[in-house]
DNA sequence: CGGTTATTTGACCGACTTCAACTGCAGTGG
DNA sequence: CCACTGCAGTTGAAGTCGGTCAAATAACCG
């Protein structure tokens, strides 16, 4: 039981975010997640056209669903976070439209569908948290069409930061508005819908301006307040993971 | 029964092309769909914050779900057919964080969630149906994000068309290439993340090059071959939907 | 160190936006 | 029947945001 676990308990308490569990229903949980398997950084974990016969725990890592478009541009569709359930209850469609990347060196654990659908057969309320994480997702999505449709570059990079360190801070990643942020600009230009170099040089307008700093291991949080301002961020649409403000975590 | 159920013949019809039915399934499922109610254009059907209470089934017209930035910047997110189950399986979440609202003169159904709720306790493969519908328009919204983030405007619109003649297609509105269409051009654009004026270039560079036909009304699709080449439309994430080519139905 | 990859900078270009005016059409009321 | 109104669509000109190309620096990696 030792430090091995941690990452199991950051999934059963983010799920418990948003669904109260008996003793019982988490401790099917808990067996649920099995060894995690080590992806390197660029790895595949999961490509368009399989079968949707697994789901996903990243555990430590960031993942990305990502589609491409043949002549190499690429859209980075979600980013997935130590303590997500993805593609829970998504078995339902038959092959994968999108597929999962690594965007760093990662372990997470897989989990085949079958498992999933005992579990959630045996526990109606784990079937709820199931469909929750899978429709926080999409609300998630939602608002990344509009950051890409509709806002500029400065607010939708300043969105992705304020959304992103909000989930951090809700599984316990982020300490005092700091966190391992390990992106390469091309995928940070790929999840906003950009060029890497007008991506550069829109960080280094938020870096100028004092609301974040930001290198190859970390992103720090300088002035949430003029972050938040610049996104027009409203972080509503993430209310069930009980944070009200960015670099605020509930509890 | 006469022309009055044939709404409700294109839902379950819809569902039965992702979902065997028993007859007593379908039964249940026709049972479900509630006297319609009428929404004019523009109309607002459900808002940001509003309790996510009840599902919607539109019956005539085109439902849109969308985002607003506060400053009149506008997102629609999706377009909801005739046919489409909206929101079936949402009501784990508390509240909205998008609103829908009738894109043209529409007829819908208004179903609360108590009700989908009972019925997917009793029938499971329902309960899977009604997530193949949720999890549809997920994989419909990820294309979008690709549409909005990577592909240029001519290639988005044409894309957009593509996909939207498949569906109309699926539920039996497609007739010849050609189906009532009745968007403002404002609206095109807010689904594309584009400008009005942008847009109308864009429609009369597809216009042109004999790709479509577009008035007020209809949309005719002149060479479909033409128009998906420009998309580089691969409905593949569609496929649940049973359509093979744009325009051929399959059965 | 040398080789590779990521970030940064500069100059130029183009897709798309904005602003403004004009057209066409449907509805309304005189 | 026809002005009047209002809205959607169309066109033109000018501006901007973001893309592309190219090269220099900086960080990593054996």
């Amino acid at each position: 039981m030792g430090s091995a676990h941690i990452p199991v308990d950051r999934f059963t308490a983010k799920i418990r975010r948003h669904t109260p569990l008996s003793a019982e229903e988490q401790e099917a949980l808990v067996k649920l997640v099995s060894r995690p398997v080590f992806y390197p950084s660029g790895a595949t974990i999961a490509d368009v056209g399989d079968l949707l016969d697994i789901a996903t725990i990243p555990l430590e890592g960031l993942i990305g669903r990502s589609k491409s478009l043949g002549d190499g541009r690429r859209q980075i569709l979600a980013v997935l976070l130590p303590g997500d359930f993805v593609d829970a209850q998504a078995s339902v469609m038959r092959h994968r439209t999108d597929s999962l990347e690594a965007l760093d060196d990662s372990k997470v654990a897989i989990i085949p569908q079958s498992r999933i659908e005992a579990v959630a057969a045996a526990f109606p309320r784990l079937r709820e948290a199931f469909l929750r994480e899978a429709f926080l997702e999409t609300a998630i999505t939602r608002e990344w069409v509009l950051n890409i449709g509709r806002r500029t570059a400065v607010e939708g990079l300043a969105h992705l930061l304020c959304e992103l360190t909000v989930r951090m801070d809700a599984v316990g990643l982020c300490r005092d508005g700091r966190y391992p942020f390990r992106w390469r600009q091309q995928q940070l230009a790929d999840a906003l819908g950009l060029s890497a170099i007008h991506l550069n040089r829109v960080i280094q307008e938020l870096r100028r301006s004092g609301c974040i700093r930001l290198d190859r291991e970390t992103l720090e949080i300088l002035d949430r307040d003029r972050l938040c301002a610049v996104a027009g961020f409203d972080g509503t649409y993430l209310e069930i993971l009980g944070v009200d403000r960015v670099g605020e975590a509930a509890e």
